[in-house]
DNA sequence: TTTGAATATTTGAATGTTTCGATATGTTTA
DNA sequence: TAAACATATCGAAACATTCAAATATTCAAA
């Protein structure tokens, strides 16, 4: 992971409304359907599709087409890569 | 550590430059003097002490006044918390 | 106690982000 | 095929961030 998707994945971290989903995906197994999304924030529903697709550009969640619905998967590699960075701050 | 320290730490990573100090800590056994970041980027010294404030609102940094000088030193503290929340977010 | 060096704050312009309403795209079902 | 549904994109308003120039503050040394 170069510095450019480092800060790419904080970027997308950094917004209140998708710290609370990428907390939902814990409950979830690590996958949520985009209605589940819609549903547990007060957003509308552009706005939801916007932040999640700052997820997905970040490679965060890993979108995954059901008909005309829409599954989002957690990509545990890239978070264990994004903590990797993380850790070789450390001295 | 609450969510919005959480997206303030984030944020606080989001950016380059920042990066790229936060990477020179390593090297500098977790501590640097605030003329050393200066001498590293190629930024006015004001846009560097904003960069300098944003990781020490979010308590990535810690400054020790010594005379004129400010050194910075890393906590490695708040940074293995942060970690701890990423984590949390696995399945 | 003035001078100079190191760091911080303020200001303003350019750019980026968040949000929403309207609309578009693609998919299932009647 | 038409209607209903789920999600995405567009366009614009409100707000936040970044950067540099100018200025202020803090401290050490002369």
């Amino acid at each position: 992971m170069d510095n450019r998707k480092f800060e790419k994945i904080s970027r997308a971290l950094s917004d209140a409304s998708r710290i609370t989903v990428l907390q939902q995906f814990r409950k979830k197994q690590g996958c949520l359907y985009c209605a589940e999304i819609t549903d547990m924030l007060d957003l509308t529903q552009p706005s939801i599709s916007h932040h999640l697709k700052q997820l997905v550009d970040a490679d965060l969640l890993i979108p995954e087409k059901e008909g005309r619905n829409v599954k989002y998967v957690l990509n545990q590699k890239v978070l264990d890569d994004y903590i990797d960075r993380l850790n070789a701050f450390k001295a």
